[in-house]
DNA sequence: CAGCAGTTGTC
DNA sequence: ACAACTGCT
């Protein structure tokens, strides 16, 4: 009777998993395995991703024994792991899908050739829509402009999805959770529903309730218009080609809303795009792509930073934020935007750091999306926005949060501020602030910085580059 | 080689 | 205007 292991990183589900349907062809016997991994170079997972990935696993454990699989859960350092479930299992291949952080691959690539000796060890392709080294610019160069990138992305034939194999059932093993997750991220419960039949409820859920407004209201976050599956893909509760392929059909059965999801699919195009850097580039977490901002003569202001992540800088749409981000683990596109120009440029406190934070608190902070985000907001990323393109806060509260819902469902102590003046309370009267209760300064911080000066500031730092 | 386009801003 | 780029076909 044959044997096969699985190997689980960032594909936690049992459809279109082409490393589970290689060990299901191949094997009688699959057994399944997620690592906490503790080599030197891997990224471990942030607070919220992990705390994530403990409940996805919980899950993912009853589903796969549906079909047969045990799923044993280890914490060490991966060869050392796979080496000792091997030979307890008595595997004799194992399956993957591929990852692409260079670390990632260089780790994967070492155990391929030194287990290779032995058994048969396959990767496979399950994470992005393209494989990064399966697109090319017409002289065969990777890709730095987003949009020719895309126009060359949504031409392509994109891999239909796999169907979850079929297997007998065995006895669930409860899940080992001894890996740790802080206890902060318990508060993230009530905002979640975590798993694969989650994550494929709310794709369906996103397109016929929330797609009519997604091209404009995601920018509006009060609106949640948004799909909120970032989290769900992050942890490959669904994959990107599921997501494409649905898209796709809905589409074909809803003509008019062909704009629409087309707008959609070029947002998830950029996670590929970002996987493309990831690939192609210096580790895009640590490494400018525009290397010259390597001597961007960043702040060390560790009071205002700590302003920042904890939502007290002053200002209502970057506390909104911020505060949104540490309660719930998730910020809408545009939130995100305004919170990381704000530390980038208005604090000038390095991409890196702000990248940390996100890193952390976010359930879906993702390898290629979270720094390939912060590096576009900063000004060093492929394609990125240029660096005298500097969000005002107050400006773009009063753009898409004008009735200040935001600010009010996340910074409570100005709920009672008029519309008019809920994005700057500091210019507000005073006898509007005394019937609103507040004190600035007292019930409400100071602003930590002068928009103004601070953006001067931030335009001629980036003038020196 | 020429032409064209380029996510998200602000004053 | 910022600042006239560059990437791509």
């Amino acid at each position: 009777m044959s044997k096969a292991l699985v190997w689980l990183r960032n594909d936690l589900r049992l459809s279109d998993n082409p490393a589970l349907v290689a060990a299901f062809k191949e094997a009688d016997d699959v057994t399944a395995l997620f690592i906490f991994e503790t080599d030197e170079g891997i990224r471990a997972p942030g607070g919220a991703a992990r705390w994530w990935f403990n409940r996805s696993l919980t899950d993912l454990s009853e589903r796969l024994a549906e079909i047969g699989v045990h799923l044993l859960v280890e914490e060490g350092k991966a060869e050392d792991v796979l080496r000792r479930v091997l030979k307890d299992v008595g595997a004799t291949s194992l399956h993957w899908n591929r990852r692409y952080h260079p670390a990632e691959r260089a780790l994967d690539a070492g155990i391929k050739e030194r287990l290779g000796e032995d058994i048969a060890v396959e990767s496979h392709p399950g994470n992005v829509l393209v494989e990064p080294w399966d697109i090319a610019t017409g002289t065969g160069k990777s890709y730095s402009v987003y949009g020719p990138f895309w126009k060359n992305l949504r031409a392509l034939d994109i891999a239909e999805p796999l169907a979850a194999p079929k297997g007998k059932a065995v006895r669930h093993k409860k899940v080992d959770e001894s890996y740790r997750e802080p206890k902060w991220a318990k508060k993230l419960a009530p905002y979640w529903t975590i798993g694969e039949t989650a994550a494929q409820e709310k794709l369906a859920a996103f397109f016929d309730e929330r797609l009519t407004d997604y091209p404009q209201g995601r920018d509006f976050p009060a609106l949640q218009a948004t799909s909120h599956l970032s989290p769900h893909l992050r942890h490959g509760e669904i994959s990107p080609r599921q997501i494409w392929h649905a898209a796709k059909a809905f589409a074909h059965a809803h003509h008019a809303e062909t704009e629409r999801i087309n707008k959609f699919l070029s947002e998830l195009a950029w996670r590929d795009f970002n996987y493309h850097q990831l690939y192609h580039r210096d580790d895009i977490v640590r490494v400018a792509m525009h290397t010259k901002y390597e001597g961007m003569k960043w702040r060390e202001a560790p009071e205002q930073l700590e302003a920042w992540k904890r939502g007290r800088t002053g200002i209502p749409m970057v506390d909104a934020g911020m505060r949104e981000l540490w309660e719930t683990g998730y910020m809408e596109n545009r939130v995100r935007m305004l919170t990381a120009s704000f530390l980038c440029k208005n604090l000038l406190i390095d991409w890196r750091v702000g990248e940390e934070w996100f890193w952390d608190c976010l359930c879906d902070g993702d390898i290629a999306n979270n720094p390939g985000n912060w590096q576009w907001v900063a000004g060093s990323g492929m394609d990125a926005s240029p660096f005298f393109r500097i969000f005002n806060p107050v400006t773009q509260g009063e753009r898409f949060d004008a009735d200040g819902d935001y600010v009010r469902r996340w910074v409570p102590e100005l709920a009672e501020l008029p519309d008019k003046h809920v994005q700057q309370p500091w210019a507000a009267p005073k006898d509007v602030l005394a019937k609103a209760g507040v004190k600035i300064g007292e019930t409400y911080p100071e602003p930590i910085v002068d928009l103004k000066e601070t953006r001067f500031r931030a335009l001629e730092a980036a003038k020196a580059l």
